[in-house]
DNA sequence: GTCGTGGGGTAGACACCGTCTACGCCAGCT
DNA sequence: AGCTGGCGTAGACGGTGTCTACCCCACGAC
């Protein structure tokens, strides 16, 4: 009984997790990782046959991260589903921007193309989440409900991308991306409110 | 007189447009190239003290590229701003479909953080035509202009995005982003005038 | 108790990468 | 004629991901 020591699979991702909030991106490298988790750079070899399936793993903790700072804010914003879908909105903005090297790592395109990434475990759910609220709110002369959700998804998604590839700041001339966030929101799914 | 030899720096650059578009992202290393350009490893150094000048060339090719190409579906689209501002979209989305590779080199964070991508020499322009079209098509109760155009290329870009990282067509169940294209366009817009 | 056996981890090799440095070559100027 | 400087080559270095051989030790069979 006590605390358990922690498997070498749970380290290297607890590792390669903190690595690429603490470092970025090109820090994420499997010899380093395996320093950092104490073990020899062969052993991760064990639990994952190549590297992008340990990157992989750790981008799927990304999506859990989001997915459960979104359920909170959600929850926190009261049952108004157009403040929920701000709150959603809100979440997904600062988690890009405060776990840049993370959200590059969750939508790099190879780690989805090696087939260690599903869809419908990592991102699936959280539209799904948006999909719900949007289908509350949506008009009747809105897009469909699906083309709407992912068209707002889409906004929102690239909102995050640009604003931190820094072209949004120069461009629009906002020191925030708030005013960015709401003119997305009002712009799919009507004015807000009051 | 009579066609010249291409300069060393230019066949650089050339067969590493050449690679990324052929190969993608991960191929353009910088041996490749030189292997391709027909000289030595330590050949590129003349001209790019560092990897990611060459890459930083690269992308400034295709982000010139992508800037032709939008001027000429615009100017072949007629005057109607909308009309200009659906086929400025398409041509985007186009763009980053077929050239994939190329379109994550351009937006790679760590280029632009190099020093050596420039915004305004690059995304900046492309920006202002959209920013141009829009402030033609704004309606009074929109958002201010710069924040109404950063939204919308915003949407455009999260689009091209999302649907290439694959999440996109499967959440909506579309075949194409045609529809999403036209809902993005109607959001921040307005219904299509017909 | 002794012997196999197999999972988990180490360590070394390999090819490739980006970068650095020393070295040739050759055109052009003094 | 001789020097000089730009251009390109070639080798070295440390780092990377992957592969392979090996070791150790817990565990089951007999």
């Amino acid at each position: 009984m006590g605390e358990e020591e922690a498997g070498v699979r749970a380290r290297l991702v607890a590792a390669g997790v903190d690595l690429v909030l603490r470092e970025g991106q090109s820090a994420v490298s499997l010899r380093e990782i395996a320093r950092r988790a104490g073990v020899s750079h062969g052993a991760p070899r064990r639990y994952f046959p190549t590297h992008v399936d340990l990157l992989s793993a750790i981008a799927r903790e990304g999506f859990a991260d989001l997915a459960a700072r979104v359920e909170q804010t959600i929850r926190a914003a009261g049952p108004d589903p157009r403040g929920r879908l701000t709150a959603l909105g809100r979440t997904y903005l600062d988690f890009a921007a405060a776990h840049r090297g993370m959200f590059e790592l969750m939508f790099r395109h190879d780690l989805l193309a090696s087939g260690r990434l599903h869809l419908r475990e990592t991102s699936l759910p959280l539209f799904d989440v948006l999909a719900d609220l949007v289908a509350q709110v949506r008009r009747p002369t809105d897009a469909p409900a699906p083309v709407l959700a992912g068209a707002l998804w889409a906004n929102l998604h690239g909102i995050a991308q640009l604003w931190a590839w820094g072209s949004l700041p120069l461009a629009t001339g906002a020191t925030d991306d708030d005013a960015l966030l709401r003119a997305a929101l009002d712009a799919h799914l009507g004015p807000a409110p009051h």
